[in-house]
DNA sequence: GACCTAACCTATCCGCTGTTAGATTTAAGT
DNA sequence: ACTTAAATCTAACAGCGGATAGGTTAGGTC
């Protein structure tokens, strides 16, 4: 698009830039994930396969052949963009739904927690969620494993729900599948991720569905 | 899938082979659909920008030239995936929202409808929403059109239900966006295609909608 | 100042991509 | 039987894809 060849990273004379300079050495940390989140933004608008490496190497200031410094292939940096919105979930949101409270209470949380991480990564979202019949076989099952088991989390917390008969009698695999497609579909729509944004998404939803569950 | 009434017109001398010859010369009306159908199906399962034109045509017994005796390029077949989920439901399920009844029977109707074509093309539906950046921007604005005028329709009928009372205040194009990503899920997870499976979910979900939507 | 390793480079390979041109075969109409 | 148009074929092109091998620079450490 902005067909910006070379960008010549060479030193600019006086003062390095309050940003990053994108185009300077890095640690191999900072380095990934500013290949991760350039790749996925690239992704995100042109779909996995349609991306090159030189695409990504350019939005970032260096040559293709320098990514496989950092990663060994394309799609190893897919596997890790959808790392970061399948294991980062289970890890972060899903404690909430061992904490003390009634079903509903904990659900709420999660669901709040979820739409906030989401909005925080809803470039990686909309790779990760889209883009994983291009993983391996072995990835696969392993996003597959994280994305399981968050689904397994929230079923059991509506049956739990439904034998206190807090929650109204539903199929509860049913009704946990609808639940999360409805947060995921989120990113497909939102922009920006603005707190206002937020609030107004999560009081919608919530009110929503605890009505829709509570008998 | 190849439910078509007269599957092949020639009579091969003494029995006629049970399946499609998968090779046979065939009008062009059959083959397009059977180029779309078919694929469809590899769009599902590899990506749209990872799938070639060889892969397409070889499934279906022809050479990878002679698809282009049917459609322009490779991205007319995905426009043609798109057009079946997005120009059909607003030709076959809106009438709904225009006949006599509540909000509450006339979105009941269409959740059950929506689910149904979603079913029935599903594999049409895995394509057709997550490969749209793939489209040219003209078939890509196309696409959207429909796309946006279901979710208006969609949306007023719920401020419709609200205004006279018989649905819940809430933000209605929020909730009519997250009603549509909650029906949509279903293509991401669904298998089979069996009335038994579309029972269980439309009434699932119509029970969480509207026991969410009712005051 | 010498040294070592991490980070990045240039140059290149080869397979595969969508697409086209032009020849050929099939089916249908007369 | 002859003609015609639709359907399919063979052959090829031009270019881009991911990936590799091996050389070069930067930055911290002794």
């Amino acid at each position: 698009m902005t067909g910006l060849p070379a960008p010549s990273p060479r030193s600019p004379a006086t003062l390095g830039p309050v940003q990053e300079p994108a185009g300077r050495r890095k640690p191999t940390a900072q380095r990934r994930t500013e290949i991760v989140s350039a790749a996925a933004r690239i992704f995100a608008d042109q779909g996995y396969a349609a991306v090159g490496m030189r695409d990504i190497a350019t939005t970032i200031g260096i040559r293709s052949a320098s990514l496989y410094h950092h990663f060994s292939s394309k799609e190893e940096i897919l596997y890790a963009i959808c790392l970061t919105v399948t294991r980062e979930p289970v890890e972060q949101n899903l404690p909430l739904l061992d904490a003390a409270g009634t079903p509903t209470e904990r659900l709420t949380a999660l669901v709040r927690a979820h739409v906030r991480h989401l909005l925080h990564r809803h470039v990686e979202y909309l790779v990760g969620l889209h883009e994983r019949p291009a993983l391996t076989a072995e990835h696969r099952a392993d996003i597959d494993g994280y994305l399981h088991y968050y689904h397994r989390r929230v079923r059991d917390v509506l049956a739990a729900g439904m034998r206190s008969g807090e929650f109204r009698e539903l199929n509860p695999t049913l009704a946990a599948l609808g639940i999360l497609d409805m947060l995921n579909g989120v990113s497909g729509w939102i922009r920006g991720s603005a707190d206002e944004d937020t609030d107004d998404v999560v009081a919608t939803y919530t009110t929503l569905l605890f009505a829709g569950l509570h008998p």
